[in-house]
DNA sequence: CTGAAAGCGCTAACAC
DNA sequence: GTGTTAGCGCTTTCAG
């Protein structure tokens, strides 16, 4: 009778017990690989073959609750809608806490307070090991009270004058290396188009770029430095200013501007990288890597935030009280910024 | 000394019946507001009080398995990274999910057989009321045989020849929409670039090409279906074609053809929708919604898919095994097919 | 080497 | 109205 059981109804270590003709004891040991637990050959065998025929899986709840301790993480995510940002977060946070034998309880709160209530009672109540809280968009935050609760670290956004740990993406280095990208191809007036609205990634993208042509001893021409929507809409706007200023490359504040310069620059009959060389960030797929030509850009490690947020939380890297763990963003290089 | 308490150490029923100078019978009947049970008001207070001043939250996972039910929905993906596809169906899945007082337990799998197994066994162990199988783009898929040993239902896919249910997108009312937007404006030579890859999207959306046309009255000419890769350069690469066919109105298998396609168009001088309407599919936020003009399109119902999965498996929508229940894709008019 | 027994935090009869 | 009691499936001393 020996079959892969469907466990129609639940299979219990008693069952295996009583069918390998040992005690519950037994199973449990040989069931977990007990280490200090010598087992006879003889019945860890017998044992082991009961867990087969019958289809025996063992009860987390059940380890859990005996234990007191749960493998749970809580992730609370403010969106999850919109862009792939929040899905990598996710994919980050999940696959590190597998690999640390954790579980992953997501929630999406679309920044609804009352669903972020909902979302932390829950956890709590589901004794989670942690808390990982993320935003969607990189920015600061108000920490909601019930996370005081549990042990949390903040993921892609930061909470100001408090000691909590945060992960953050760091705009400052993405902002240098973006800039660099240009500088190196002997570019000397280079735009940059960045967001309209304040954010930790207008202010450190803005200092990045300050600081490559610092490094690279190239004067910043304030002129420059502009402002547009952080949209297709912006970048497409945002042309005409630049051509006017005579820059020879641009470093837009994300990637869908870049799309949006594209355009326009295409219109006018100009060529990218010939006539104008673009640098993006995000790392945007659809886009970025699509665009004709492809476009250089910056890319936000979404991935690395949720798994590094896992980390810090089971304590695997540290990081003081208070402070941020900043995370590189990888220059990924395209057809963009050189005629092949 | 009444503080929301913090708990270090988690703090249970028995204390709390302790503190009001009740049983944890009575505890239990107020904090889940027993139906039949009769408590006195005095007493009720009591509990209550003690509640907040303890910060006690129930231990769910005792609950559980003293109840034998867990309130765990699994969902598995075989991929969340790339778009925002698979984020809305974990979207739709947990907030169906949780109004229902379910949690939803995520793994991803990158499509690796070893992850599936380890993500399916890690389900089955957390005793989850059923599982939802969902891949990131609509096809057959084979079923891993764990998945036997607990309810399911597949999620943007389908298993021909078993009797799983399955919740995917209407393709071909997807295709009919999409081409009748076209129709419906005066065009009678409508181009359709399809993908090269077989797949339900391919026959399906061509199926609904031609039933719009039926409906129409219109003749369909099969040269003006053509196969191009489904990505930008697919669209780009297809432009010459579709201009030397002499059609006026271009259906394309996804926004992102339609991208490409923009470009193209807009090398020649030509514009949209003036010179060529155009349709997409998926309405892929980032593209659809930007583009010059923005692109009309029909969505992909993710959140839509995952929402039903969960309303099927909780038996709350009722589909015969075996069958597919088929979730429209609704139609999303923006500027690419008339000028305004 | 193996088993008996206690108990994790909670619910559900069933007494009182 | 409220308390007693017996488990849920499992781990873990502690005996044998």
């Amino acid at each position: 009778m020996t079959s892969t059981g469907r466990a129609d109804r639940t299979v219990t270590m008693r069952e295996v017990a009583e069918r390998a003709g040992v005690s519950v004891t037994t199973v449990s040991h040989v069931v977990n690989d007990k280490a200090g637990a010598r087992i006879g050959a003889e019945a860890r065998a017998r044992v082991q073959q009961a867990v087969v025929d019958l289809g025996y899986r063992p009860n987390v709840l059940a380890k859990n609750l005996v234990q007191g301790t749960s493998a749970f993480i809580g992730l609370v995510a403010d969106s999850i809608a919109t862009t792939p940002f929040a899905g990598q977060i996710i994919r980050g946070a999940q696959e590190e806490a597998w690999r640390h034998g954790h579980v992953l309880l997501v929630a999406n709160t679309e920044a609804d307070e009352a669903a972020e209530r909902d979302a932390l009672a829950m956890m709590l109540e589901y004794k989670v090991r942690g808390i990982l809280y993320s935003t969607w968009t990189h920015r600061a935050t108000q920490l909601p009270p019930a996370l005081a609760e549990t042990d949390h670290v903040l993921v892609n956004c930061y909470a100001p004058g408090t000691a909590t740990r945060a992960v953050v993406p760091d705009e400052v280095a993405g902002g240098r290396s973006a800039t660099a990208l240009l500088l190196a191809q002997g570019h000397r007036r280079i735009a940059f188009v960045n967001t309209t609205s304040p954010s930790p990634a207008r202010e450190g993208r803005l200092q990045g770029y300050r600081e490559a042509h610092a490094e690279a001893g190239v004067e910043v021409d304030e002129a420059l430095v502009l402002d547009a929507s952080p949209e297709q809409e912006g970048g497409y706007g945002a042309a005409e200013r630049i051509l006017a200023l005579g820059a020879t490359g641009v470093f837009c504040h994300n990637d869908r501007v870049a799309m949006g310069l594209y355009d326009a620059l295409r219109e006018r009959g100009l060529r990218v990288p010939r006539d104008m060389a673009v640098v993006g960030f995000d790392n945007q797929e659809v886009i970025a890597g699509h665009l004709r030509p492809p476009l250089s850009t910056v890319a936000l490690p979404h991935y690395e935030l949720g798994a590094a947020g896992v980390r810090v939380l089971l304590g695997e890297q540290r990081v003081e009280p208070g402070a941020s763990l900043r995370v590189a963003c990888p220059v990924i290089p395209r057809d963009s910024i050189s005629a092949r």
